[in-house]
DNA sequence: TAGCCTTTGAAGCGA
DNA sequence: TCGCTTCAAAGGCTA
């Protein structure tokens, strides 16, 4: 498993996975995968996926350029010329590129001066900046604060974290990813586009409403306020930016990016039975996430969410059960359905897995593939977006498989009796019925 | 309408 | 310990 701080981890994916990223150098993966969306596109327009072609044909000199040599992505090579004449035809029309500028390459943080005099970085200076490589990661201090701006950066997609752009984009947060805009101006949002809510809400809804417009640019210091130059605390180096809160002492710690020193996890713990024993606080991004995470008959108006209660997104309240519920009433009430009624409450509440690291990653960039090409179907994008997936530096693999891991215990603390058999079981049976 | 497809990774289970 | 299986998300497709 790859480690952020080099190796003795827990779970940060396969060694094997990473050790061909070692020396084919970054640089060309970032280029990669800056044509990635064009080649991935082109594969799947021609032909998705076919995993029976060899490498007789890999011997392309620019194709090897692009993708790491161990990776012999087979398909890839067949029919080159068919390909790019595929991406030619679609980048006329279907494809478009992305859809958001500097996404997701904005993600790579950059140290580098690729930003306008007034701290927003140029579209082209983007392109450009992304193209020269990423050893400036290294200028991290740490891994953590690393991810901590990542996160910024993942959790608003469009939200340009360099200071001074925010108002030029707002228009098309606006129109597109409500999310940060109605975060920004504290407002209710009225619909959460389901492909623009961010991936990892799960995890943000631990930490909502900290992000602020003024997030500082990669550069920047990300203890400083990029307006105001007044310095926030740094990001406690034991505390996860992601799950800082542990039960009993989620409300006396200010969130590391919160705001002059707003509670970031105001706790009312009254009356809280949830196997979620840290109250949530329901807000305008809880309320767009439940909106995403849940059916729209799970989600409550916004003017009743309570600020405990709120369900994390691995429960699953069997909502077939609710269903059936309301559609019986006034109907029968025959003693059987009151039995299996009984039966149904005493029944525990799916509580899911916990997403791994390249889940997390495809909740993340499913909205995106989906948007630079016209593919719908989820097989199609996982192909994408598993190629993509093994085309991420370590880095950016690094950080999902953090997000991945602090998802695991923090679903540990949650459900600490909860084991991965309880759903395993429940569906061996009709698997083996049906395989 | 349930299940399949498709991806990677975590976890469980049997040998 | 190893290998296999299941599940997690997602949405179109199929029987």
């Amino acid at each position: 498993m790859p480690q952020l701080n080099g190796g003795g981890g827990d779970d940060l994916g396969a060694n094997d996975e990473l050790i061909s990223f070692k020396d084919e150098g970054e640089q060309e993966e970032k280029s990669s995968e800056n044509s990635s969306a064009e080649r991935d596109l082109a594969d799947v327009k021609s032909s998705l996926v076919n995993e029976s072609e060899t490498n007789q044909n890999s011997s392309s000199d620019s194709e090897a350029e692009r993708r790491p040599p161990p990776r012999s992505e087979s398909f890839r090579d067949k029919s080159r010329e068919s390909l790019e004449e595929a991406a030619k035809r679609q980048d006329g029309g279907l494809f478009k590129g992305p859809p958001y500028p500097g996404y997701p390459f904005i993600m790579i943080p950059d140290l580098t001066s690729p930003y306008l005099p007034n701290g927003s970085l140029s579209p082209t200076a983007r392109t450009l900046h992304f193209q020269s490589g990423s050893t400036h990661y290294s200028a991290y201090k740490t891994i953590e604060h690393q991810i901590a701006i990542q996160y910024l950066q993942m959790k608003w997609p469009l939200l340009d974290v360099q200071a001074g752009t925010l108002q030029s984009r707002q228009a098309l947060k606006d129109a597109r990813s409500p999310s940060p805009a109605h975060i920004v101006s504290n407002k209710v949002p009225v619909v959460q586009h389901p492909h623009h809510v961010h991936p990892l809400t799960p995890l943000i809804t631990y930490s909502n409403e900290h992000f602020t417009p003024g997030n500082p640019p990669p550069h920047l210091p990300a203890d400083v306020d990029p307006k105001t130059g007044i310095p926030r605390p740094p990001h406690p180096p034991d505390i996860s930016p992601y799950y800082p809160l542990s039960p009993g002492t989620v409300g006396q710690i200010p969130h590391p990016l919160g705001w002059q020193g707003q509670p970031v996890y105001p706790i009312t713990t009254g009356g809280f039975r949830h196997p979620y024993p840290t109250a949530l606080t329901v807000n305008a991004s809880m309320s767009s996430f439940l909106s995403s995470r849940f059916p729209p008959h799970m989600v409550p108006p916004h003017h009743t969410l309570h600020t405990t209660g709120i369900p994390h997104p691995a429960i699953v309240t069997p909502t077939v059960k609710q269903e059936s519920s309301q559609s019986d009433v006034g109907s029968l009430h025959s003693s059987k359905h009151q039995d299996s009624k009984k039966e149904e409450e005493k029944k525990k509440p799916h509580i899911k897995k916990p997403l791994n690291a390249f889940m997390l990653y495809m909740k993340e960039m499913r909205a995106k593939v989906v948007a630079e090409c016209t593919l719908k179907e989820s097989a199609a994008i996982n192909q994408i977006l598993g190629r993509r997936w093994h085309a991420l530096s370590r880095e950016e693999q690094a950080k999902y498989y953090e997000l991945a891991r602090k998802e695991r215990q923090l679903h540990m603390q949650l459900y600490p009796g909860w084991s991965a058999r309880d759903n395993y079981e429940k569906k061996k049976v009709r698997s083996l019925h049906t395989r």
